[in-house]
DNA sequence: TAGATTGTTAATCGATTAACAATC
DNA sequence: TAGATTGTTAATCGATTAACAATC
């Protein structure tokens, strides 16, 4: 487990929350000069024990009579999820999904860096988008190594993706964002998380019908 | 907050799970006939008890001695998460993601009805896409009105989401499944469902980091 | 200084797991 | 019947909140 500041263990929903920290100072940059606790947290809908609590596991950021400074807290956190410090990625899986992420520009914004894109379709090789080019994935493997990719999108049909997980994980791959709507088979720790849009769209689709009773 | 079979209170967490056992009795339904909790809980790697709390909140679906039936246990969460019931929705939005989206063929599959597609480009009214028709974003309340239209995605810049979102609440629609990197405001207990694609692109880029020490 | 607010420890709350009687 | 396995209650674990001494 990932240790904090003094080896205490960071709870993982503790590190799932760090980016939502980071758009809010993101937003307060150029609104204030500083922030309480208490104000952040009724910003956020949480309360200012857990703001608190939660900023603490990395550092000690504030001061008693004062609150944070947000712009020095927002560069702590950029720091910490190493926003703007290059990540190289690919892509694998040209489909709708896999296009549209290679033209999302919120990733380079964040400071992640495309290297290159995979599918298996002969027609699609050798086709830019967005100045990327797309290579045939047998390409994969070599790719990652020689490019030293940090990290890979999945966005290819279910019924493949653990083949292209057993490639990335065999080259060499830090960690996977899975858009693929099943549960990847990694070695324990492996780094993975997933973007589930049917299982968000069906859990909204619950609520909704429970609402109206 | 929601009920379950005896008007136990469903946690949260419980219903966010639902769709992850849905696609596990999917991909099982042709391999087996029935299942144990214990077998279920070895292949999601969850605990035996945790699946069959879970499932106890919607109904007494199992067997003693026998564990569940796969395609009762399929067609029962298909009930409970409207599989199949049409749902009703527009994509607000028409950057990269609403069109990938647009052109996602899982939302069909699931049951997702596409009612419409909005941008404020004038350029681009009228245009359609897969079939779907692009119209002004200023039509964007009288359609859902007029169609009946019960969920929509947000995939605008963060700038207007709000905007959109009032537009959309004022409009009687029943939720929310937003892609825009942003807390949308929404009236109390109204169902938001939120993908936040650079939120764990960057919780994963920070566990890759703590992965190397 | 007095007021504000931190970081942290203790108390509380909620979710997960273990245990087991019921029963197929 | 004996073995398997449920649904549920009690015990445990972990996360959230409250409280407060420290201090800017």
């Amino acid at each position: 487990m990932i240790k904090g500041k003094d080896g205490t263990p960071i709870p993982k929903v503790v590190i799932e929350r760090l980016p939502r920290y980071y758009r809010y100072f993101d937003w307060l940059e150029n609104r204030a000069e500083k922030i309480s606790s208490k104000k952040l947290s009724e910003l956020m809908g949480a309360s200012a024990s857990q703001v608190r609590l939660d900023l603490s596991y990395f550092g000690d950021f504030g001061q008693q009579g004062y609150g944070y400074n947000i712009k020095k807290l927002k560069a702590e956190l950029a720091k910490i999820l190493r926003i703007h410090t290059p990540m190289k990625f690919v892509i694998v899986g040209m489909g709708n999904i896999g296009r549209a992420l290679t033209r999302y520009n919120a990733f380079i914004e964040a400071g992640f860096k495309l290297e290159g894109l995979f599918d298996v379709k002969p027609i699609l090789i050798g086709e830019k988008i967005s100045g990327t080019t797309i290579y045939k994935v047998d390409e994969l493997e070599s790719f990652v190594k020689t490019h030293s990719v940090d990290m890979a999108i999945i966005a290819v049909p279910k019924e493949v993706a653990n083949e292209v997980v057993k490639t990335l994980v065999a080259s060499g791959v830090k960690g996977i964002l899975n858009f693929a709507p099943l549960d990847l088979e990694v070695p324990d720790g492996f780094p993975v998380e997933n973007i589930h849009i049917i299982d968000k769209a069906l859990a909204l689709s619950f609520l909704i019908r429970e609402r109206q009773h």
